[in-house]
DNA sequence: GTTTAGGATTCG
C-alpha cells in the first residue's frame, strides 16, 4: 500500500502534487516479519557508513520509540551517502519502505527497494531540519509532529551520549567519540596508520608519539608544532586505514569508540614516563569507525570555538624548559612534530612537589617516622597512593582563623531559600539615598511582586564607574547577585534594620567580588551598622579584609582540606594538607566557581595519583611534613599535617 | 540478481 510513489519509476520520493499523499508509521511494538512499512525513531545505536565486504556500504542502526521497543536495521547501498545521516546517539531518524524480516526470533528491519531516510538531531529546541541525501522528499506538518513528540520522549527516556568527549575530560583505558579537527596524517607501516588531531584542550597525560619515516607527514609541520601539546596522535588500523588515508587535512572529524591506553615507556635515562595512547582498533564493534562532520554541523560550531579560544600561551616553552628539554630527550621521530614531554620527565625523575623551605633537612623514610614521638618535623619522599576526598567540591571548606573551626561552603540550594526569606521583607524607604549612597528600587516582574533595592555606594558624593562601585542589595536572587557581581566591584547583600540596613545574615555572604563569595563566622563576628563603611569610602578599594573589618565580620578562608595516604617502600602515612592557595597554586575561593581552575586541580591529582597504572610508575612527592599529637578521651594519637611544600611550578 | 551483516570493543 505504500507503492504508489513509484509509479513513474522514480525510486525517490517525489514531492508530492496530490494532497492526499499520507505516509503511516508503523509503531515498533507493531511490527510483523514479512510486511514493508514507514517507521521513526531514536537512535540508540549506530554504527556509521563502512564498507562491507560485499560490494556496498553498511550500516547498522538500533532505533527506539515511544513503544520502547528496539529495532536493529541492516541498511546496505552502493552509495555511502544514501544511507542515514547520523552524527550521534539521539538522532531521530525517519525511515520509508523498510522491510521486517525475522532474525534470531525477533524482528529485525532491512532496506528493501526505494529506501529512504531523513535524520534530525535530537536535541529538544533545535530546529527540525532533515538531512537526507535524497533529491525529493516529503516534509510534512506531521513530520515536524512526530521529531517534536520523539525529542520529548527522549530527553526523559534516553540519556545523553556519555562517550562523547573533550580530550582534556579523556581517562586511560576507556572507549570516547571524539570530534575533533585533523591536522596531519602519515603512512606508519602496512598495518597502521596515523592521524593527528586536536579539539582544543590538553588530554590530562601528554599523548604518545607515534614514530614515522621524516617527509611522509602531510599537514602543516610548523603549525602542528607550535600546538605541540594539544595535538594527539592516533593509530588507526585495518578497515579504517582506507578511511583515514581519504580524509583531508584541517577537516572536522567524529572518530567513534576510540580507545585510550596510559603506557609507562621507558625513556634513555631509565626513568619511566607515562605516555597517553589513542587507538581505533580494527573492526565495527560498538560502531567503531570515523566520520566526517560538515561545517554547517552545531558541534562543529563548538569545536571551532574550543580550537579559536585554545590558550596557545600556556603551552609556549618557557626559555627555562627550552634549556632544560635537551637534557630531557623525546619521544618523537625527528621531523615530525617534536613536542615537549618535559612535563612528565620532570614529575618523575625530580619530584611533582618541591619544599618551599627546609631544603637543608635530611630525608626520613616513613618506618623511621611511625615509630617516633610528637611534635616533630620530616622531609619525606613518597608516592601518593590514594587521597580523599576523592570529588573536589567536598575537599573545599571554610576556615576560621581565630577560633579554628572548619565549616562547609553553603549549598546554592541553601542560599536561594536564604535569599528568598528575606525577600519577603520590604526595603525601608526610610533608609534609602543618604549621604553614603544612592538608592533605586524595583519590582519584580514575576507574581510575587518582589520589591528590590540597589543602594549605590558613592565617593565623595559621586558615583564611581560600575567596575569600581560597591552596591548593597535588598531582595536580590541568587542570580541577580551573580549578575551583578560580575558588573560592579562589589555586592553586600543587606536588609533594612530599625535603624540602618544591615547584613542578611551570616548565613549568606557578607561581600561578593567577582566569582567569589566571602563568608563571615558566625561564632567570632559581631556585626556593626553599614554606616561603618564610609570610613573605607576614600579608599576605594573595597578590600575583602577592611569591608570585614568594618562590618565587624571575623571573614573565613576557603582551603581545600584533604588526607594523603603517602608510601614511600618502607611505610604508609596518612597526612593531612589545609590549604589557602600554596600548595596547589590554585585559590580554594576562587576554584568552586572556575571550570579551568577544576581542571587544573583534576590534572594536578591525576598527575600525582594517575589512574589505571601501578604505583611503581607513580610520581615522586617531596613533602614537609609535622607530627602532633591528639588527645580523644584518654586515647593519644599522631597526626601528620604537610607544610611548606607547593606543587612544581612548572608541572601547572 | 546476490552478498554484505545480523551491535556487543584490541590485544597492534
Amino acid at each position: 500500500m505504500f507503492f504508489g510513489k513509484s509509479v513513474r519509476g522514480l525510486s525517490t520520493e517525489s514531492m508530492s502534487l496530490a494532497p492526499t499523499t499520507n505516509y503511516i508509521y508503523t509503531p515498533l511494538n507493531q511490527l510483523k516479519g514479512g510486511t514493508v512499512v514507514n517507521v521513526y525513531g531514536v537512535v540508540k545505536f549506530f554504527k556509521p557508513p563502512y564498507l562491507s565486504k560485499g560490494t556496498d556500504y553498511c550500516s547498522v542502526v538500533t532505533i527506539v520509540d515511544q513503544t520502547n521497543v528496539k529495532l536493529t536495521c541492516l541498511l546496505f547501498s552502493r552509495s555511502y551517502e544514501a544511507l542515514p545521516i547520523i552524527y550521534k546517539i539521539g538522532d531521530i531518524v525517519r525511515f520509508h519502505r523498510l522491510k521486517i524480516q525475522v532474525y534470531k526470533n525477533e524482528p529485525q528491519g532491512i532496506n528493501s527497494s526505494g529506501f529512504a531516510s531523513l535524520t534530525f538531531e535530537g536535541t529538544l529546541g533545535t530546529p527540525v531540519i532533515p538531512r537526507t541525501s535524497s533529491k525529493c522528499f516529503n516534509f510534512t506538518a506531521q513530520d515536524h509532529k512526530m521529531v517534536e513528540a520523539l525529542r520529548v520522549w527522549a530527553s526523559t527516556h534516553i540519556s545523553p551520549s556519555s562517550t562523547l568527549v573533550q580530550l582534556c575530560d579523556v581517562q586511560p583505558m576507556q572507549y570516547y567519540d571524539l570530534t575533533c579537527q585533523l591536522l596531519g596524517k602519515a603512512e606508519v607501516d602496512g598495518t597502521s596508520f596515523l592521524l593527528k588531531v586536536w579539539d582544543g584542550t590538553r588530554t590530562p597525560f601528554p599523548s604518545w608519539r607515534v614514530l614515522i619515516q621524516d617527509l611522509v607527514l602531510e599537514g602543516d609541520l610548523s603549525h602542528i608544532q607550535r600546538l605541540q601539546n594539544l595535538t594527539i596522535d592516533i593509530l588507526v588500523y585495518d578497515n579504517h586505514i582506507q578511511v583515514a588515508k581519504s580524509l583531508k587535512v584541517g577537516s572536522f572529524l567524529r572518530i567513534y569508540s576510540l580507545h585510550t591506553k596510559l603506557q609507562s615507556v621507558n625513556s634513555e635515562t631509565q626513568t619511566s614516563l607515562l605516555r597517553l595512547e589513542f587507538h581505533l582498533h580494527g573492526g565495527t564493534s560498538y560502531g567503531r569507525g570515523i566520520r566526517v562532520l560538515p561545517e554547517n554541523n552545531s558541534d562543529v560550531d563548538q569545536l571551532k570555538k574550543a580550537l579559536e579560544s585554545a590558550d596557545l600561551t600556556a603551552i609556549q616553552p618557557s626559555d627555562d624548559q627550552l634549556e632544560n628539554e635537551e637534557n630531557f630527550p623525546t619521544l618523537s621521530s625527528s621531523g615530525s612534530g617534536s613536542v615537549s614531554l618535559y612535563e612528565v620527565e620532570r614529575c618523575q625523575q625530580l619530584s611533582a612537589t618541591i619544599l618551599t623551605d627546609h631544603q637543608y633537612l635530611e630525608k626520613t623514610p616513613l618506618c623511621a617516622i611511625l615509630k617516633q614521638k610528637a611534635p616533630q618535623q620530616y622531609r619525606i619522599r613518597a608516592k601518593l597512593r590514594s587521597y580523599k576526598p576523592k570529588r573536589l567540591f567536598q575537599s573545599v571548606k571554610l576556615h576560621c582563623p581565630k577560633c579554628h573551626s572548619l565549616q562547609e561552603v553553603p549549598y546554592e540550594n541553601d542560599l536561594e531559600t536564604i535569599l528568598q526569606d528575606a525577600a519577603t521583607k520590604t526595603p525601608n524607604s526610610k533608609l534609602q539615598n543618604t549621604s553614603l549612597y544612592d538608592s533605586k528600587v524595583w519590582t519584580s516582574k514575576d507574581q510575587r511582586k518582589r520589591k528590590v533595592a540597589i543602594h549605590f555606594v558613592k565617593n565623595s558624593g559621586i558615583l564611581p564607574l560600575s567596575s569600581e562601585c560597591l552596591i548593597l542589595i535588598e531582595g536580590g536572587m541568587l542570580s541577580e547577585l551573580s549578575k551583578l557581581s560580575s558588573k560592579f566591584h562589589s555586592v553586600i547583600p543587606v536588609q533594612s534594620g530599625p535603624e540602618d540596613l544591615e547584613l542578611l545574615s551570616l548565613e549568606a555572604p557578607f561581600l561578593i567580588q567577582g566569582n567569589v563569595y566571602h563568608y563571615g563566622c558566625k561564632q567570632c563576628s559581631s556585626l556593626k551598622p553599614i554606616q561603618n563603611l564610609s570610613s573605607l569610602v576614600d579608599e576605594g578599594l573595597w578590600v575583602p579584609s577592611a569591608v570585614a573589618e568594618a562590618l565587624g565580620v571575623v571573614p573565613l578562608q576557603y582551603v581545600f582540606v584533604m588526607t594523603f595516604t603517602l608510601d614511600d617502600g618502607t611505610g604508609v602515612l596518612e597526612a593531612y594538607l589545609m590549604d589557602y592557595d600554596k600548595f596547589f597554586q590554585i585559590r580554594a575561593s576562587e576554584v568552586l566557581t572556575d571550570d579551568n581552575l577544576q581542571r587544573s586541580l583534576d590534572m594536578i591529582m591525576n598527575m600525582f595519583c594517575p589512574p589505571g597504572i601501578k604505583i611503581d610508575t607513580y610520581p615522586w612527592l617531596e613533602c614537609f611534613i609535622k607530627s602532633y599529637n591528639v588527645t580523644s578521651g584518654v586515647e593519644q594519637q599522631i597526626c601528620y599535617q604537610i607544610f611548606d611544600t607547593t606543587v612544581a611550578e612548572d608541572l601547572i
